[in-house]
DNA sequence: TCTCTTTATGGAACCGGCTTCATTTTATAT
DNA sequence: ATATAAAATGAAGCCGGTTCCATAAAGAGA
């Protein structure tokens, strides 16, 4: 008897007595076998605790049943509950994930973009990163190109100028009408808009959608109400204290995530403003944090269930040769807490 | 010219008018080769942008340089934490990760185990779940045996009966010990614990440490003020509730871990207890969590970095066949911050 | 210039599956 | 029982690398 660590097909066809085509088919259902001979084979594949040699198999199927996913960070609740659920829609569907912190470096993202190219991936998914800049810098987007010819790659909230990869993406732009929207019905009419990175795509949509209310006069604010402050806590923290240090406050804030939201409630009970009796807030993401700290958040959350889903979904479909559309929206929803009040609450 | 998207060794060594092997040589300096053909060579792959199929080499090199890393849930930033550091370990070390969230549904875990094992592997990370319950399922405890004949297991921050895998963990119990002779140097001796589930190992450990101290008289408990719920937030929460109906509370609580300390912060916030005025709590782990709630949490931390590194390190180490301990050790830190107070300052 | 090494290179088998095609076996119809 | 169609199985090559072994080329010493 051999090492059992490395039965192989031609093991089993041995011991059973018939050809290695006639395991495989067996071990794949590939064709019909004869009901005594598949007893026989599998009786000899249980006996070794028989277990098939993937990379063999997709060496020679050209298929992996693996999936890269690259994001900045997975410690970061955005993205690690976008992951979880991609994940699981890549188990239902008998994948496993590679997943690539790039922890927001380039040169680890180059390697990682390699070195899931080199080992077969079926499709890579993009999130965060260079992956939602507006403008990236050509020999990134080269690079993209020459991937996209083998393998297919799906973005998630993300775009890339020059780069016509499958994107699935929330309707940011509704969802931040939601959140606006809701504020205006509470009475707010004197707005801030705190965080983001101008040339980062959530940021620019959000910053044109403000804008449109503020020019057909539903919204009125200050050019000092307007602060990119990035998309971290501290970029929240810092912001509220800015806000402070200004002659008038608005009544209520909008912030470009929730991060940012968390930040400016972090800040403000530091600082001895009440929230939401003085200043309402709404974030952006619907992170499960929002919901530990207090005042909980009031927010628009993303279908992520869905979102993740899709992503996976193409990914597949492209490797069994479905054809998709290119870009792929998903709804948001305005998930109402406790840090925005009506106006006539408030004070 | 050939489809560009699989070229192979073949055809790069065909059009520089070389042998497979000499092209091997190149790619990996497994052996001398002449300057001037190794030239020719290199400038036959860049003009494809050729890039090495790594299914192939690891099927016939029986190295993947690919770990499985496999943990309940990626969104908790503790098990979130720890991979983040093992993963950056694992880069630099060449290495990828399939990332399998079980979610806690052991049959989930079956089938990433037996997919990770299918795909070759070179080694598999456990983390929480079903690797920490100090008595296991006999049949489980098989399944991993039949696995670490063939790829090494390394559990971290776990331990799992009849199961003699490779082990790195944080000196959970000198970590505790920490916590409470800080809370005794503070002025407190009147203690609660809260949190945790008999039968894991780290609450086993330290519910076992917290009796010695009761034992010798250094604290004074309660058997209501010994808690057993969960490790969760909400765990925290409901347990704070308890303790506020008793008739007396204790002047500090110790903390399974920073979730249950965030619950009982938030609990305490809500029905108007003031931390650490009234109550001084610490946690346990350090997760990025314990800095956004109002007050900070003073906590115990791991040693991310050395524990995630050296899960690796091993699994590298025994692929090329070094040997290690089985079981291996790391320190933990006390990380002052505001939830604790002297017992002169309280009240 | 001619052995004797040393260094470079090529040929072919191998890693462990899958798959096409040919062949044998079995079932169906006459 | 015989011809014919259908089902089951086997043989061999392929997927794309690595590596051992043998041969060829280059360099060293006499």
């Amino acid at each position: 008897m051999k090492d059992e660590n490395s039965i192989t097909v031609y093991d089993i066809a041995d011991e059973a007595g018939v050809s290695v085509s006639t395991v495989s088919r067996v071990l794949n259902n590939s064709a019909p076998v004869k009901e005594k001979t598949r007893a026989r084979v599998i009786k000899v594949m249980d006996k070794y605790n028989f277990q098939p040699n993937a990379l063999a198999r997709s060496l020679s199927k050209k298929r992996t049943k693996t999936i890269g996913f690259i994001l900045p960070d997975i410690t970061n609740p955005f993205f690690s509950e976008v992951y979880v659920k991609a994940e699981r829609a890549a188990l239902d569907l008998g994948y496993s994930i590679f997943l690539s912190n790039t922890m927001n470096d380039s040169e680890v993202e180059s390697i990682y973009l390699k070195t899931l190219v080199e080992k077969q991936v079926d499709g890579i998914i993009f999130m965060g990163g260079r992956a939602n800049e507006t403008r990236t810098d050509a020999a990134f987007a080269e690079e993209m190109k020459v991937i996209m010819k083998k393998t297919p790659i799906v973005m998630i909230n993300g775009e890339m100028e020059g780069v016509d990869c499958y994107r699935v993406k929330t309707d940011e732009a509704d969802g931040f009408r939601k959140g606006l929207n809701y504020l205006l019905s509470l009475g707010h009419k004197e707005i801030a808009l705190v965080g983001g990175i101008k040339g980062i795509t959530s940021t620019d949509i959000k910053l044109d959608i403000f804008s449109q209310y503020v020019e057909s006069a539903q919204i009125e604010t200050k050019e000092e109400w307007i602060i990119e402050s990035g998309y971290s806590i501290e970029g929240g923290y810092e912001a509220l204290k800015q806000l402070l240090s200004l002659a008038d406050l608005p009544t209520a804030i909008i912030a470009i995530n929730d991060f940012i939201a968390i930040g400016v409630v972090k800040a403000a009970k530091e600082m001895g403003l009440q929230i939401p009796q003085e200043v309402s807030i709404i974030g952006f993401d619907n992170i499960y944090l929002t919901t530990i700290v207090l005042p909980a958040i009031t927010t628009i959350s993303h279908n992520y269930q869905e979102l993740a889903a899709k992503a996976v979904n193409i990914i597949d479909g492209i490797n069994n040769n479905q054809v998709y559309e290119k870009e792929h929206f998903f709804d948001s929803e305005l998930i109402i807490r406790e840090s925005s009040i009506g106006l006539m609450k408030m004070e």
